[in-house]
DNA sequence: ATTTTTGTTAACCAAATGGTTAAACCTAAT
DNA sequence: ATTAGGTTTAACCATTTGGTTAACAAAAAT
């Protein structure tokens, strides 16, 4: 532990590397405790109980992941330079913290209700009608091939998020090592994007 | 429950349910008996303890999701043939349990050398070597553009199972219903292998 | 019919775990 | 030096949880 954090940091950043690796429910607060260097009681003095520590690190990890995508969806580039722009970002922002994609998905999967209430208060929901929309008239103007926008949409998350998710995968089945894997996703900020425009270009 | 199920049959019914619900850590033994409407002690007659009756649930389940990428890797179809069979199929089999993915990839996150020992014990381990080597070979050929095998194999598995892996958050974030998910799922067969062969066709 | 084996349960136990308490320890203002 | 504030700790507590025991019921074997 480095000697001039606060203690609310020392925990904060215990907790999120507990919290990453086993999840919600496989974290023990004495391991945080622990990982930060200090008593479990002074974990409830700085954080009254699990869960609030727990939303403080989902929410931060969520603020992480989700903003980028919201991104794509609003901004007023064309089609192919989002597509371009978003997979040379994303996997820039995911390889700080590989393991947040899956741990995010993970936990709105124990409980996608309360994801969508602690995450997405109110209606600051990501809208992903006008990225539709631009990939919908772009069919149209006979700029790339027709085909549903929703697909596209799901073709960009996919390739660009899933690597990560299975990364452990990756590496212990096709004996992949740390190193490989790195250059692979980075080969993927721009192979993706080739791929895709190859795809779906006129 | 059903009438006729043997008491073994319950419980594996209800743990699979119940595990793959919450993962090893958060699933609960209580539960368990609950769900197959026995008592707890019951549970430990026929399985010995929880982390007994995770491994014939967690193998189980790996052995109804690798088995169908490792033919894609071995068999001797043409190029275009695997992929188009793969993503029928495979979509096929996930569909009738759209959660697994997220469970298994989860638990390897949670032990990565434990599922090495316990799914593939020996040298069953799977062997994309042929598969990329064909790959390559048709790059060779002019039958694809050129591109890393491995992208390609990365490309075709993320397109295939990560809408799955993010079904809740699909749903919950984008509004989409059950039928919704499931009628694009469906045209998913269909649409990467189209996707994809776009993409790399010469 | 009776014994033996298998299946099932209620009650119980020990360890793990989240959380609390009261005292000790700083440190900065008086 | 003293005190008042927040900070940190060891010890403790209550509940949850995986697992066991001993008794009971139901088949199966004799």
């Amino acid at each position: 532990m480095v000697k001039d954090q606060t203690t609310e940091d020392k925990i904060l950043a215990a907790a999120k590397k507990v919290f990453v690796r086993k999840g919600m429910a496989g974290a023990r607060m004495q391991d945080i405790a622990d990982e930060a260097g200090i008593n479990k009681a002074l974990l409830h003095y700085y954080f009254r109980n699990k869960k609030v520590l727990f939303e403080v690190i989902f929410t931060e990890a969520a603020a992480r992941l989700f903003p980028k995508i919201n991104e794509v969806f609003s901004s007023d580039k064309s089609l192919f330079e989002k597509i371009r722009d978003f997979c040379e970002e994303y996997i820039r922002v995911i390889e700080e913290n590989p393991y947040l994609p899956l741990f995010v998905l993970n936990e709105i999967n124990q409980d996608p209700a309360y994801f969508l209430k602690k995450v997405w208060p109110g209606k600051s929901r990501p809208q992903p009608e006008k990225l539709l929309a631009q990939i919908e008239k772009e069919v149209k103007a006979g700029v790339i091939k027709p085909l549903h926008p929703l697909q596209l949409l799901l073709n960009l998350l996919s390739m660009t998020i899933f690597p990560f998710v299975a990364k452990p995968l990756l590496q212990k089945n096709f004996g992949m090592t740390e190193q490989q894997f790195r250059t692979v996703m980075e080969q993927r900020k721009k192979e993706i994007p080739a791929f895709i425009i190859a795809a779906i270009k006129r």
